[in-house]
This record gives structure tokens, C-alpha cells and sequence, in this order.
DNA sequence: ATGAAAGCGCTAACAT
DNA sequence: ATGTTAGCGCTTTCAT
């Protein structure tokens, strides 16, 4: 910089002007920019940082991005950032606590201006210590009990389930079981149980997965389906789950959603056109991204914290061909 | 900092001692950690950025991360990234040059300490600038003519359509339909036509995705195969076509693959557990992601720029339930 | 509209 | 092992 104004005849002062776009004389402009391009000056966003005191990067801590979920989210996060001028640290939690709050003081040690945290991870007890701190801060796509002094964006999930529950309910089922990542998404399960308030869902039919992908889902529906036979549907936690329970429920020589019904948790891209298209709980992702970026850069902007607020977004169920009226004959299923 | 100091009765330079693990006598040591802990001291990472020259992060260019293949690489870097110490700052490209441009401009701007960039983008004339400023740069997943002047971490991409042309041919597939996005999977198509070249494989059942998910997919292979009604084989330049192909396929009345063979690209980890489970080209993702951040990062720690090689990993074909021998009769399929 | 001076918080280099 | 000095590159404040 000094370089610049060395050779555009002037001082640091001007050049910055002219950088950050200030008032200045057309002619001194035409000169430095003239010094800039000839010695191929980039003004040093660190050293402004430092002076300002802001990045105008924000970081965004997520389970996983190989989640299909959560790839959405990011995306959209992305984009909205970019939109506002701000770039995106990306951290994954991988739903390790000691990990995460290793990453966390990183990050706001003055690395990202503000802080998007997507997923319970176990470090919830950090982040109020951040918000004391000034440090903006918000939640989204929070399943579990969230710290009460920060934000949240976010859906009912307990609702969420019951959608699936009611649906399932008065399509006649009454076997059935769900397939699991759990403890994680327990509140789903007590919403879709609290459809089955009067008949009851049987507890021993809730089947945790090993893996929270395809074969994970696989081995779970294989396993439901082994222990009750006369199973009339299935719902899966997550999306990525049912693909897996579908591909499950064939393999055993029945059919969905005639034999088996599947339903799934999320709407992520993909499952409106397997076979046969996934009947699943839409979560509304893009506004839920929408509204805490939002909320968030409205309070870096304003450089007050943000609105101590909790959202909560609509989940609807989105009704595809996986799905039907539960089998009234109680015999064996087959291929007859 | 200088708070800490001052509480410690010690200079700033032995807190900075302190913070960044250097020789400490225990009884100062003792006395700074107290200072530090009194005061909720927490280094500014900025600071020591702009005075060390490096940020410990590096910047990740991709088309998109909502697209399986690239979110799958994501995770890779950001988990080989963290693993090493750095920070991963996100950029989406949205195969556009412009707004890339601008993004590049940004994170150059010594925000960055390197930068990894997958999939031909437009920005190919930028890019070898930086790298004669010195700027630690590798490209990754580039389909196109990457410039010589950088160092590139891909596959043969023409020797991985060769691989999936070969398979359906040796299983007596002549009609085949190729469902693309254009033009930047051309050399998967190239390759794919050579396999075929005595018999040749008619340039006009190439068809154009108008998106890039399973929607454009269906919608291609749709025509396809109201093109031509014998086809006995689709090969989709990636695999999220694919899915919407065998959708396509299968809404026609016909099989797969019984009727109609479909052969994806790229691997993404649903794709196995879908039915019938696609057969596709293996990309060795991670392996790739793997080479590219350890190249890169050599280059960082060592201060001296990235080797300039061009490396190639090697694709394997994985084949699946949705492929298999072509139709012999060529009267009409039906559900006869 | 431009110049001069000061300092953001840290670490490198040298001195002790 | 610790203190002293200087400066990374920028912007803010005040003066002109």
C-alpha cells in the first residue's frame, strides 16, 4: 500500500480511500488506480480485519456434510452468506464434543465475526458462555432441549412426527416400527407414539441403527421385520434411512407400499425420485436457513446481540407412492 | 494481552511464550496461566495472522454442495484439513465465472493461506496468475484441459467413460442412449464412443440434461426412449441423472434391467442401496481428496510452491443390479 | 479532498 | 528464560 501511494504521488490514506471506494478526486483516482494495476496491489483483508475488528466471515458447524440434510442446508447458507457479503468457515461436529469445543475456540477467537450451529453436538454448555460474551450467536435445526439465552430456528419435531404418526393411524396401521438414529431423534418418535396415544406403539418395535446411512436403515428394517412379520409400515427417522428400509422390505419379498408401507424425515432431494417416490415429512430447510442467517447478520450489521428468539417453522407431510393403507389379511405375505 | 501481562508481572512477549507452548520457566508459566484464566484471555487469531503472514485456512472451490459427489468431497478435505490444522473456508462456484472471479479475488486477498479447486469453472485464465504470485493452488475433479502450470489431482476421464462403453458393449448393447449435462461431461462421452467405435454409437442419442438432478435425468431419458424404442441401454455422465433415469425407464412400462440397462458415474454412496442398485464408474473420491490436500499442504509448510504434476487415479467400473445383457428380440418391450 | 500520526494485537529479532 | 524494540498493513482521527 505504501508502494502504491509512493508511486501515485500520494499518501496510504488516499489509496485506502480509493480501495473502500471513498470520495475522492477523479483525477488522484485515475492515478492510483494506475500505481494499483501496474504493481498488481491487493489490499490485505487480514490487516483490515484486524483494524476493524470484523472478518465478514461466518463460521457454520454441522454434524456432517456428507448428509444429504445437512449438504442442503449448507448450501443455502452459503449462499445467503454470499449474498450479504460474508464468507463461510465450514466445520463438521462429527457429533464429537471434545472436537467440536476444540474447533469452537478457534473459531471465535476473532476468526468469524459470528457463529451458525446446526445439530446438537454436545457443546451446548459452551455456547451461552460465547453469547455472555457478545459473540452472536444462533441455533437452527435443533432437535433437543437448546441452551434458553440463544436463538433458534427450527421445527417441531415432535409434531413433525405426529404428521407421520396421524398419517400412518387413520391409513389403519397398526404394526409398526421405527428405525432409528437415536438418542438423537427421539422427539420424533414420541410425536409419531402420541398418534398411537390409544392403540399404543409398541416400544419393543423401535430398532436403532447402527449406521446412519442405507445399510444402516437396512439392517434395521431387516431386523423389524424379523421380529414382527405382520408389520404393515415403517417410519424411518431420516430420509437416508428409509432408502435403506425400502431396499430392506423387498429383499424380503414384499412389496411397497402394498405389503409395507415406508415413511421417511427430512424431504431431502433425492427421495422424490427413487422407486417408489419416498412419502416423507418436508422440512422446510430453506427458509429455516433463511431466517437464521437473517437473524444472525442483523445482529452483526447492527452489532447488537441477536434477538433471543425461538422459531418455529411448519413441517408438512409430503405424500409420494411409498405409502398406502395398511394390509387388512393377517397371513403371510408372498410373492403368490 | 498486554492485561494479562501487566496481571502476571511479565511482559507481553512471555505470555505469547505462554500461548503458543514455548520454553517457560513452571513458576511463570504458573503465574500467566493464572492472569489468562482470571481475565478469560483468549488470543486474537487475526492478529497473529496478519503478523505470522498465515491464516491456517484454506479456501475449497466447488460447483455446489448440494450435488452428492461434491459433498462427499467436502467432508473428505475438511476432515484431512482439521486433521492437519487448518480451517476450511467454503466457496460455491455455481459454474459461474464471474461471481467466482469476484469470490477468488476475495479469498487471495491473504484471507486464505491456499486454495483447492474442483471442477471446471471458468476461472481457468485466473487461476495460473496466482500461482506466479506464489500462491499455493491445486485443482481437483477438472474434467476439462486444466492449465499446465498448476498441478491437478483427477482421473482419465475418457478412460472411465471407455470402461462403462466397454461393459455394455461386451454385453451386446448397440442401441445406447447417453443422458448428459453438456458440455462439461463431453470426455466421459468421448470415452464412452470409443468402446463403441467399429459399430459406432449414433451421436444423436446424446441428449442434454436441462438440470443437473434426477428431474433432468427423467426428462432426458424420456426422450431418449421415445427417440428410440429399442434402446437397450442408458449411460447417464453421472448418477443423480441416473436415478431419474431408471425412473424414466421404468414409468415407460419397461424393466431394469431386464429391458433396459442403466449405467451411472461417479459412485455417491446412495446409489448402492437404491434398487435396482446402480452400476456405475467408481470415483476414488477420497483418495483423490487425500493426494490433492497433501500436495497442497506440502507446499504451505514447506513454503515452496506445489509440485506441478498431473495425477491420475484410476476408475473402476462397479457393477451392480442395473445392468445386464441387451435384449435379444427386438419387438416392442411390454408387461406381456 | 488529502496529509500526518497513531494504533489494532500479535510475534520476530535481538539483547540481557 | 525473559525483557525490549519494532513492525505486519490497514483504518481512524484529526488537521490542513
Amino acid at each position: 500500500m505504501a508502494d502504491v501511494a509512493a508511486r501515485a504521488g500520494v499518501t496510504k490514506q488516499t489509496v485506502s480511500n480509493v480501495v473502500s471506494g471513498k470520495k475522492v478526486r477523479p483525477e488522484t483516482l485515475a492515478k492510483v488506480n494506475k500505481a494499483i494495476a501496474e504493481l498488481g496491489y491487493k489490499p490485505n483483508l487480514v490487516a483490515r480485519s484486524l483494524r476493524t475488528g470484523s472478518t465478514s466471515t461466518v463460521g457454520l458447524f454441522v454434524p456432517s456434510v456428507a448428509n444429504a440434510f445437512y449438504s442442503e442446508v449448507v448450501e443455502e447458507v452459503e449462499n445467503l452468506l454470499v449474498g450479504r457479503g460474508y464468507n463461510l468457515l465450514l466445520a463438521t461436529t462429527r457429533d464429537d464434543p471434545d472436537y467440536t469445543r476444540a474447533h469452537l475456540e478457534n473459531l471465535t477467537a476473532r476468526s468469524v465475526d459470528a457463529l451458525l450451529v446446526a445439530g446438537d453436538n454436545g457443546v451446548e454448555q459452551q455456547l451461552p458462555m460465547l453469547a455472555e460474551a457478545n459473540f452472536p450467536v444462533a441455533l437452527f435445526a435443533w432437535e433437543g432441549d437448546p441452551p434458553t439465552t440463544l436463538p433458534v430456528v427450527s421445527i417441531d419435531y415432535q409434531h413433525a412426527g405426529f404428521l407421520a404418526g396421524s398419517y400412518l393411524r387413520d391409513l389403519g396401521h397398526r404394526n409398526v416400527a421405527v428405525i432409528a438414529d437415536l438418542p438423537a431423534h427421539t422427539p420424533r418418535i414420541v410425536g409419531l407414539r402420541r398418534a398411537f396415544a390409544a392403540d399404543g406403539l409398541d416400544e419393543r418395535m423401535v430398532f436403532a441403527c447402527t449406521s446412519d446411512d442405507a445399510a444402516g436403515g437396512f439392517a434395521a428394517a431387516g431386523a423389524a421385520l424379523e421380529a414382527d412379520p405382520e408389520l404393515t409400515a415403517i417410519f424411518a427417522t431420516h430420509d437416508v434411512l428409509a432408502v435403506g428400509a425400502i431396499e430392506a422390505v423387498v429383499r424380503s419379498g414384499r412389496r411397497v407400499p402394498d405389503d409395507v408401507s415406508v415413511v421417511g424425515f427430512d424431504d431431502i432431494a433425492q427421495v422424490g425420485r427413487i422407486r417408489p417416490a419416498l412419502t416423507t415429512v418436508t422440512f422446510p430447510k430453506r427458509e429455516m436457513a433463511q431466517q437464521a442467517v437473517e437473524l444472525l447478520l442483523r445482529a452483526v450489521d447492527s452489532g447488537r446481540p441477536p434477538t433471543n428468539v425461538v422459531s418455529l417453522l411448519r413441517p408438512t407431510l409430503t405424500i409420494r407412492d411409498s405409502s398406502g393403507p395398511a394390509r387388512r389379511d393377517r397371513s403371510a405375505p408372498g410373492t403368490a
